[in-house]
DNA sequence: TTTGGATATGCATGGTATGACATATCGTCA
DNA sequence: TGACGATATGTCATACCATGCATATCCAAA
């Protein structure tokens, strides 16, 4: 089948984003904080993490103020002082976030390709 | 597994956007469009599908336009005048990129449901 | 040939998200 | 014990976009 579309079809890009959030519809946690909770921990530190992913430190740390407050527990143990001036990384249960969430996009990923792939097709 | 995420698991809502987009990433197709797409071509008007879902008729228009410059033929019939004023329904080409946007979205919506249900699982 | 209601489009404006800036606080190590 | 650099937090400016308002255009039916 030979349809108007074709010719367009390659310049189609695919994006999605997956978050939760709580009644309220507030935002807890999407792609973004989990990059940066994932990255934080890799680094040991947040401000070099926001540096490298390009986020500013003030909102970061709201962003990450928020999520806390919404589990009622920290995802993180941040330090302040000594000679590098501080550092952050995961507490369990940060990391224990991180991978189910990790999981979770892993298997999303492959099948949203699929099927993305299956809508080219059918407008071919 | 006890963990300190149980209590809070069943607060958190699940989000997801899929939309498509040029080179450029200006938005073609997503949800929104998806849906006021249907609706119009289901009451042949694009004034009433808007009423309906609570978009404003002017923001939808502009979004419509994008979506048609987008593939460079039209994806609507528009009509203006007449006793009704005019109307408005979905060509072929409309038609079939509406029928391949449900099948993709019927896919991906249990798809992300399981997996959802997977992340919550591993945080008990 | 007049009327009515939907399509079509420009423009002004106001609210919100975002970034930029400023500044306080902390604790370890030299 | 003082200096350093990251954590922590308030505020203000602004850029962006959604919304609303206004208005032109069209044509079938009465």
């Amino acid at each position: 089948m030979e349809t108007k579309f074709r010719e367009k079809l390659s310049a189609i890009n695919l994006h999605y984003k997956i978050w939760m959030s709580d009644k309220k519809d507030a935002g807890i946690l999407g792609d973004g904080k989990w990059q940066i909770l994932k990255l934080i921990d890799q680094k040991g530190s947040l401000k070099a993490a926001c540096d490298e992913l390009g986020y500013t430190y003030r909102r970061t740390w709201g962003d990450l103020k928020k999520i806390e407050k919404f589990f009622g527990f920290p995802l993180l143990e941040k330090h302040r002082g000594g000679h590098e001036g501080g550092k952050t990384v995961l507490t369990e249960e940060g990391k224990r976030l991180v991978n189910a969430f990790d999981q979770f996009h892993a298997s999303v990923d492959a099948m949203i390709q699929k099927g993305f792939e299956s809508f080219i097709e059918n407008l071919k």
